[in-house]
DNA sequence: TGATTTCTGGACGCGAGAGTCCACTTTATT
DNA sequence: AATAAAGTGGACTCTCGCGTCCAGAAATCA
């Protein structure tokens, strides 16, 4: 078998992809597959000659978001007391977490939450349950070195990522637009970082 | 016209929004009338009579939750001190928002804020945003009264509730079970109390 | 009992979207 | 130029769910 000619793969799987984001995001997972086809500039069939279904295609979508998502968190290294890290910590987290977009996608996870677990417990092992797990081992370090007093980093990781989260991100799920910018982020980050530092000083 | 005689409306309404809260709750917006309408023991034709079409009905069980939701909320009151009141509304809270009824409610909501913003808006200003501006008006007579130190009594009341709810609400969203019982509960409750009030010590 | 109103349940029309089929084109290899 | 893989676009089938229609069955009042 001369297994050769045609075109060979590219990054037009990219493109369905990148569309399909686009459009499962803002319309939800009961978009038609016309509309991501076209906005991929690809012709329908090409989408099932390569992902074979619709939720075959969403899991692709997910896995490649899955890798996203983890990247970023890698937010601590300075040594002249956690107040900095903290500050950073939580700047990186609202932004990756309370955009349109982040929003968007995490709505469509959890819409798929019940037709697919598996694909929505990935997405929480890869985004929440990750970045909780890394501030706590950053706090453990932290409370091992004696800046911090931490009996439960843990809980302790949960506390913080929630004040700094917290119920902007239901807003946001909801349709909710609080309108942060950023002096308001800066704000809050700050904010959170000193009261979590009293709350965790001997 | 004699407009008497047939059957009166009776509490068939009722049947027809639990029914439609379980179905939808489960198996989300897409799930069909049929369903709704064999759960509540109502032939199809009745819920369109009453209802006129899906999207009213949607808005009918939302507003009726809406109630529902807003209810519990009074915890406070207890004046040795801001410990127990944070504690019970804490635990209040999170026996409210962390069922997985609740989830499936909430997961309802945030499907629909695409296609229903006012609905999902109202659900946001019935359920976190009066739960927390209530705390706030609790914090700041706290604060008042000289047993806190409180600048941003919003912002703090935030914070709590984000302690509180935190993370634990996403995975539940995503459909992870944390499976938290009674004694995760209180023990949350009550270290996050006394962080927070740790945090707002002068 | 008769009149009137509501409910039932099943059939039906209709639109929409998943996935398939296919004839034709495009692109790369030899 | 000949061949083979991959893509295109449009028509097509199938399923599903909303909403309607209607004939007959309760139920309620006079």
């Amino acid at each position: 078998m001369p297994r050769v000619a045609g075109q060979i793969d590219l990054a037009k799987s990219e493109a369905i992809l990148d569309a399909a984001g686009e459009i499962l995001a803002s319309r939800g997972l009961g978009a038609p597959m016309e509309e991501i086809a076209r906005l991929a500039g690809v012709s329908k069939q090409t989408i099932y000659n390569r992902f074979g279904s619709k939720a075959e295609l969403v899991r692709a979508l997910v896995e490649r978001r899955v890798d996203e998502i983890t990247a970023p968190l890698d937010v601590q290294g300075t040594t002249d007391g956690p107040e900095a890290a903290l500050t950073g910590f939580a700047k990186v987290m609202m932004m990756a977490v309370l955009t349109p977009r982040s929003a968007a996608f995490m709505r469509l996870y959890m819409q798929g939450a019940v037709e697919m677990p598996d694909l929505a417990q990935a997405v929480f092992e890869a985004g929440p349950k990750s970045s909780r797990a890394r501030l706590a081992v950053f706090l453990e370090r932290e409370a091992a070195d004696g800046r911090l007093e931490i009996d439960d980093p843990a809980l302790a990781a949960e506390f913080f990522a929630g004040m700094v989260v917290g119920s902007h991100q239901t807003a946001l799920l909801l349709g909710v637009d609080l309108g942060l910018n950023e002096a308001d982020i800066d704000y809050i980050a700050q904010e959170a970082t000193r009261r979590f530092i009293k709350a965790y000083s001997s």
